[in-house]
DNA sequence: ATGCCGGGTGGAACCCGA
């Protein structure tokens, strides 16, 4: 089974990219970050043509994700969990299901906040999501399940996930506070797919509109598959999809693409 | 990258992204 994380930058500006990969790549299940669109104008019928059951998490103008899945899903959950004293959240970032496949897999999909700039308060926003989705994602590792928790986390972990780490120092993907908080949500028993499989440097997600980053290949890894010890243990590879970033009208980010043995 | 690009909104100029 192939699960597939994709940040599309508006879905329906996409629309001609994604159906085009969605029927090259067929993934099992996918989801999908930065739809930019209320539930009612993600385009539900072009993926149900291609055999998707849709799971939509909108919102007008900003964020919004998506699931889709080839096999029924159960279980759905639209928004990440509050902790005590959180004011309520109106923006639409996490999307979850059990994909009853073969075998059953929980898919999480994530459009973790960016944080820019430091000191306001998109940075204490993003820091309080990592919280939360610390919390809720413990409660899912204690099912002892093959679980994967995919999205845009707009973390780079490390300095071998940047290719020009210098230039991102002062930015919120590149903090300390940041890198930590993913670092601590992995230790409570998650693999991050890609080091896991592969581990390169440079496999980049993200690139760039301006200033040339993409000829000059001045990327980040920032879209993360992170498994559950029973999803690690199934993991077959993991496929960046670089070549999406060379067509026409591309997302600054590029698919990534899990096998899990289910 | 100070916003050089690109998308959305709304119908110009501004917000947001990473």
């Amino acid at each position: 089974m192939r699960i597939a994380t994709w940040n599309v930058n508006s879905v329906n500006a996409r629309l001609e990219n994604v159906l085009a990969w969605f029927e090259a790549e067929a993934p099992d299940v996918a989801v999908l970050q930065e739809i930019k669109c209320v539930d009612e104008k993600f385009p539900t019928e072009a993926f149900e043509r291609l055999g998707y059951n849709v799971v939509v998490h909108g919102q007008k103008t900003y964020n919004g994700v998506a699931l889709l899945s080839k096999h029924p899903v159960e279980d759905v959950r639209k928004g990440l969990p509050l902790l005590e004293g959180d004011a309520e959240d109106e923006q639409a970032r996490y999307v979850e299901a059990v994909i009853s496949g073969p075998k059953p897999v929980r898919v999480v999909g994530i459009y973790l906040p960016n944080g820019n700039p430091l000191g306001t308060e998109k940075f204490a926003y993003k820091l309080s999501w990592m919280r939360r989705l610390h919390e809720h994602a413990k409660g899912l590792l204690a099912f002892e399940e093959p679980l994967v928790i995919a999205g845009d986390y707009n973390v780079i972990p490390e300095v071998e996930d940047v290719a020009n780490p210098e230039a991102w120092l002062g930015d919120a993907l590149f903090q300390p506070e940041s890198r930590g908080a993913f670092r601590a949500l992995k230790n409570l028993g998650f693999s991050d797919a890609y080091m896991q499989a592969d581990g390169s440097p440079g496999g980049y997600t993200f690139w760039d509109y301006q200033a040339g980053a993409w000829p000059r290949n001045l990327g980040i890894r920032i879209d993360h598959l992170l498994l559950s010890p029973q999803a690690a243990d199934i993991l077959e590879d993991v496929t960046i999809h670089r070549d999406e970033r060379d067509k026409e009208k591309p997302s600054d980010h590029v698919p990534v693409v899990a096998r899990l043995a289910l």
